[in-house]
DNA sequence: ATATAATATGTG
DNA sequence: ACATATTATATA
C-alpha cells in the first residue's frame, strides 16, 4: 500500500495499493499516476505501509519515476509547509517539482457512428472537426461552439453517439535527448584509403581524437557525414546512441573566472563568522544587515566559497526580479557550472534540465526565486536569502508560504548555515535579532569610500510645479536637466503602472469601474483602453460617457509611469527615455535587456515602477527621483509605513555607487512621516524603534502572529455568512486567540466574488494553529465559486 | 477540483 | 409528475 498526495486543494492523503507487477519498489517521492473519481490524477507517493484502513483500495496507475524524485528531506518540509501553512500537501509538492506533479490531462471525444444525427446543423468549423477519428475538448472550445452546438454535443454524449474520456495526453515535461556516436572498442582497423572513402577516415579521425561525438557536432565538423555514419554503424565500426542533454537558459559559454575581491574590514568581520559557523555545521541564522552598496554579494561568495570547500552545496534565493544573468554571472565568474538557476521566466524544460542537473549531483549552488527553497540539493551547508524583506518571498497564492520562513525551517533541519541579507530587514527578523533567534552581523559603510546619496524631500503642498504637469517639481525637473547635461543618467520612480489611475466624467462625475472588481479602472493610453489591475478586465476609452452620453472629453486624474513618460518626452526631447513597468516587459529576456541597455548607458533616464528599486548596480545614475513617496503611505495595510520606508530607502541606494555622488529627491505631501524622515536621514534604526514600539502597542506582528481568513463568493451576503459562521466557531476556541471581523474586505470584490475577512491573532503561532484546525473541520459547504482561503503569517492585507 | 447523489424548487 | 436548480458528499 502507498499513501499518496494529491495535487488537489484537499487536506488529506489517499491510500492506493502498489501492483506487483511494477518494477520498483513502492518509495516515498515517486511520482504516480492513480485513478481518482472518474479520471487520472497525478501525484506523489509520501509513505509505504503495509496495511490501509481503507476498505476497497484501487491500484496506482502508473509510476512515473524509477527513483524517488523527491528525497525524504524535501518531503518532510513539503508536510512541514503544508501543515504550518494549512494547506494541501499535494499542492507544496506540486510547487516543489519543476513542471509540477501533474501529467497534462486532456479530455478527448470520439463519435461512434459514421454519421452523427444533426451533424448539418453544426457551426461550420465544428463541421470539419467531428468528422474526424476523435477530438479534444480545446479543439472543440476552439472552433467557438455555440449554445446549439454544446446542447448537441451532450445529446450524443447521452445517446451514445459520441464518447467522451478523460485521458492523460503524455508527460508534460520530457529530458531532451542528442544522438551521439562512439568507436566501438573493438572495431576492425580501416582498410587502407581508397578515395571514395575519405569522408569515413575522417570522421574515423576525429573519433579517434575524441572519442565521442555529438551527431551534430560531427556534422558542422564534416560536411555531409550522415551518410558515412549510417555506414560506419552499419558495419559495426561505431555505435550510436542517445545522450540526455540539458537545456540551459544561460549562455553555454562560462564567463571568465574572476577573483575574489579583498574584503573591507566590515565585510571580513562579517564573513569570519558566517565562516566559523559554516565550519562548525551547525544551523544558525545570521541577519546581514548592509546599507545598499555595501558589498554584501562579495561576502555571499566568499561564504560560498567556504561551503564548497567544505563539500556543502548552497542555496541562494533572490526576489524573482533581481534574479537577472548579471547577478548570476558574477556566482558563474567564481564556480563556472556548480551553479544551476531556478526561477519562473524559464522554460519549463529549461527549468527540468537545471533541476535535474541539481537532482543529479551534477551542480551544487542553486541561485533562485522563492520556490527554489525547494532546490533538490543534497547535503545542503548554507542557505542565503537576499533582501529578506522583500515581500514577493510570500505567495500570494495557494500554497501560500513564506520563502524566507521556509528556507530558515529547512537550514534548521539540516543544520545548514543561513544567512538573511537586506539593507532595510523586516521588522520580523529584527525582532528575531532582540529575542536572540538570530545573529547580527552589519555593514554599515558603502565599499570604494562611495558615500550615501544626500536626500532632498519637496513638500508637495509648497513646492511650485510645472505648469500642466503637476507631479513634477520645478527643481527635479532641473536636477534632471543637469544629469543630461553632465551625460550622467537618472532614475524616476512611481510606484503605479499605466497613464492614469482614474477617469472622470466632467459633467456627471461618472468613473469607470471594473464590472468584476469593486476598484477603478486605470486608463492605458498607449493601447487606448482602460484596463483592471486586479484582473484580465479591459475595455476601450468610450467616446461618450456611459452615464450622461456627453462628448466632453473626460478629465484625467493623477499620474501613472505612461504618463510620465510621455511628457518627459516632450520636456526633454534630447534625452533617451526607458519605461519600466510589467507593461513595457515583452519577453523572458527582457528584463535582464532592460538592465543591460542602463548599464551599457543607451538610456539617460529610466522611469518605472518597483522594478527600478532592486539591488542593481548602475554606477553612472546619480540622481533618483521619487514622484510621489506617500502612495503606498495611506493603504489599509499596518505594513504600509513599512514598506514605504523600504521602498524609499532601497530606490535611493540606486543613487552615486559609482565614483559620483549622488542625490536622491523625493516629493511628498507628508514630508514628517517618519517613513519619509527615517529614509531621508538615512535611518533604519530610528525608524525600526518608532514603528516597533507602535506594533506593540496596536499588537501586531512582529509581536503578534496573523492569519487572514477569507471568504469569498459571488453573493455578498452569502460571504458575510460564511464569515459569521467561522466566527461563532471561533468563539469556541482559546479566547487567547483574539479575532477582529468579519469585516469587508479591503478590495471588498475581486473577480467577481465578494470577500468578507476575519484577521486572527495569537501571541504564538501554535494557538493560531489549533484555532485555524478548528475553523476548518469540519469544513464548511461551499457553493459554486465560493471559497474560504487561510493565509497564515500574511504579509499584505488587501 | 470535480463528479455524483440527494434534496429543494419550479412548471404546467 | 416531471424537469431543473441547489446543496451535500465522496474521491482510496
Amino acid at each position: 500500500m502507498v499513501e499518496v498526495a494529491l495535487n488537489l486543494p484537499l487536506r488529506k492523503t489517499f491510500d492506493y495499493r502498489w501492483p506487483d507487477d511494477f518494477p520498483q519498489a513502492p518509495q516515498p517521492g515517486i511520482r504516480v499516476l492513480v485513478p481518482f473519481g472518474n479520471s487520472k490524477r497525478g501525484g506523489m507517493v509520501v509513505r509505504s505501509k503495509p496495511t490501509s484502513e481503507h476498505p476497497r483500495l484501487k491500484s496506482v496507475s502508473e509510476a512515473l519515476d524509477e527513483q524517488p524524485a523527491l528525497a525524504l528531506e524535501l518531503l518532510e518540509l513539503s508536510r512541514w509547509v503544508a501543515e504550518y501553512y494549512l494547506g494541501s500537501w499535494g499542492e507544496v509538492l506540486h510547487a516543489a517539482m519543476p513542471g509540477g506533479l501533474g501529467m497534462r490531462m486532456e479530455t478527448r471525444f470520439w463519435p461512434l457512428q459514421k454519421t452523427l444525427p444533426g451533424y448539418e446543423d453544426l457551426s461550420t468549423p465544428l463541421q470539419k472537426l467531428v468528422p474526424r477519428e476523435s477530438w479534444t475538448q480545446k479543439d472543440w472550445q476552439h472552433a467557438q461552439p455555440t449554445v446549439w452546438d454544446e446542447t448537441r454535443l451532450e445529446q450524443w454524449l447521452r445517446d451514445g453517439a459520441v464518447r467522451k474520456a478523460h485521458q492523460p495526453a503524455g508527460i508534460k515535461l520530457k529530458p531532451r535527448m542528442e544522438r551521439w556516436v562512439r568507436l566501438r572498442p573493438n572495431a576492425a582497423p580501416e582498410s587502407p584509403p581508397t578515395k571514395r572513402k575519405t569522408k569515413r577516415i575522417e570522421v574515423l579521425k576525429l573519433l579517434e581524437q575524441t572519442p565521442e561525438w555529438s551527431w551534430k557536432a560531427l556534422q558542422t565538423e564534416v560536411s555531409n557525414a550522415g551518410a558515412a555514419l549510417r555506414k560506419l554503424a552499419e558495419e559495426g565500426k561505431i555505435e550510436v546512441f542517445e545522450r540526455r542533454i540539458f537545456r540551459r537558459f544561460l549562455p553555454q559559454a562560462l564567463p571568465e573566472r574572476a577573483a575574489y575581491l579583498t574584503l573591507n574590514l566590515a565585510q571580513a568581520e562579517a564573513f569570519s563568522e558566517i565562516d566559523r559557523n559554516l565550519k562548525s555545521r551547525t544551523y544558525q541564522t545570521f541577519l546581514l544587515e548592509g546599507v545598499t552598496g555595501s558589498g554584501k554579494t562579495e561576502v555571499y561568495l566568499h561564504a560560498v566559497r567556504t561551503a564548497r570547500k567544505l563539500g556543502k552545496s548552497c542555496l541562494v534565493l533572490v526576489p524573482e526580479i533581481a534574479l537577472t544573468p548579471q547577478l548570476v554571472n558574477r556566482f558563474r565568474t567564481r564556480f563556472g557550472d556548480e551553479i544551476a538557476v531556478l526561477h519562473s521566466g524559464m522554460d519549463d524544460g529549461e527549468r527540468l534540465d537545471e533541476w535535474s542537473r541539481v537532482r543529479q549531483g551534477l551542480a551544487f549552488i542553486v541561485i533562485g526565486a522563492r520556490s527554489a527553497v525547494f532546490a533538490p540539493l543534497e547535503n545542503l551547508g548554507l542557505i542565503i536569502l537576499d533582501e529578506e524583506h522583500d515581500s514577493s518571498y510570500k505567495q500570494g497564492e495557494s500554497p501560500r508560504y513564506h520563502g524566507r520562513d521556509v528556507a530558515i525551517m529547512r537550514g534548521y533541519r539540516c543544520g545548514a548555515t543561513v544567512v538573511l541579507g537586506s539593507a532595510t530587514p523586516s521588522l520580523e527578523s529584527v525582532h528575531n535579532v532582540v529575542s536572540g533567534k538570530y545573529t547580527p552581523l552589519t555593514l554599515p559603510e558603502r565599499v570604494e569610500q562611495a558615500e550615501l546619496p544626500e536626500i532632498r524631500v519637496l513638500d508637495l503642498r509648497n513646492t511650485p510645479r510645472l505648469p500642466g504637469s503637476p507631479f513634477l517639481s520645478e527643481s527635479l525637473l532641473a536636477a534632471m536637466q543637469e544629469r543630461l547635461q553632465r551625460r550622467e543618467q537618472t532614475i524616476l520612480f512611481l510606484n503605479r503602472r499605466g497613464y492614469a489611475p482614474l477617469v472622470l466624467c466632467p459633467d456627471c462625475q461618472h468613473t469607470h469601474t471594473c464590472p468584476h472588481c469593486s476598484l477603478s479602472l486605470v486608463l492605458h493610453q498607449g493601447i487606448g483602453r482602460l484596463r483592471c489591475h486586479q484582473c484580465e478586465f479591459a475595455q476601450p476609452l468610450p467616446s461618450r460617457c456611459p452615464g450622461c452620453r456627453t462628448e466632453r472629453p473626460p478629465k484625467i486624474i493623477g499620474v501613472g509611469t505612461e504618463q510620465v513618460e510621455s511628457e518627459l518626452n516632450l520636456r526633454l526631447p534630447d534625452a533617451r527615455i526607458l519605461r519600466m513597468d510589467r507593461d513595457t516587459l515583452h519577453g523572458k529576456h527582457a528584463l535582464s535587456r532592460m538592465y543591460e541597455r542602463i548599464r551599457q548607458h543607451e538610456v539617460d533616464l529610466v522611469i518605472g515602477t518597483q522594478l527600478v528599486t532592486k539591488g542593481h548596480d548602475f554606477p553612472e545614475v546619480t540622481l533618483v527621483g521619487v514622484l510621489l513617496a506617500d502612495l503606498g503611505l495611506n493603504l489599509p495595510d499596518f505594513r504600509a509605513s513599512e514598506r514605504t520606508f523600504q521602498l524609499l530607502t532601497q530606490v535611493s541606494g540606486r543613487a552615486g555607487r559609482g565614483t559620483k555622488p549622488g542625490e536622491v529627491i523625493i516629493q511628498s505631501y507628508n514630508p514628517r512621516h517618519h517613513s519619509v524622515l527615517c529614509a531621508q536621514t538615512h535611518d533604519p534604526s530610528g525608524f525600526r524603534k518608532l514603528e516597533l514600539a507602535r506594533r506593540d502597542e496596536l499588537r501586531l506582528p512582529p509581536f503578534q502572529h496573523l492569519a487572514l481568513v477569507v471568504c469569498a463568493s459571488p453573493d455578498e451576503r452569502r460571504a458575510t455568512q460564511l464569515a459569521d459562521q467561522l466566527a461563532a466557531r471561533l468563539s469556541a476556541c482559546n479566547p487567547s486567540v483574539r479575532w477582529s471581523g468579519p469585516t469587508e474586505a479591503p478590495f471588498r470584490k475581486l473577480r467577481s466574488r465578494y470577500r468578507v475577512q476575519l484577521l486572527l491573532r495569537a501571541a504564538r503561532p501554535s494557538l493560531l494553529r489549533q484555532a485555524l484546525k478548528r475553523l476548518l473541520e469540519p469544513e464548511l459547504s461551499l457553493r459554486r465559486n465560493e471559497q474560504v482561503t487561510v493565509d497564515v503569517d500574511p504579509v499584505d492585507l488587501l
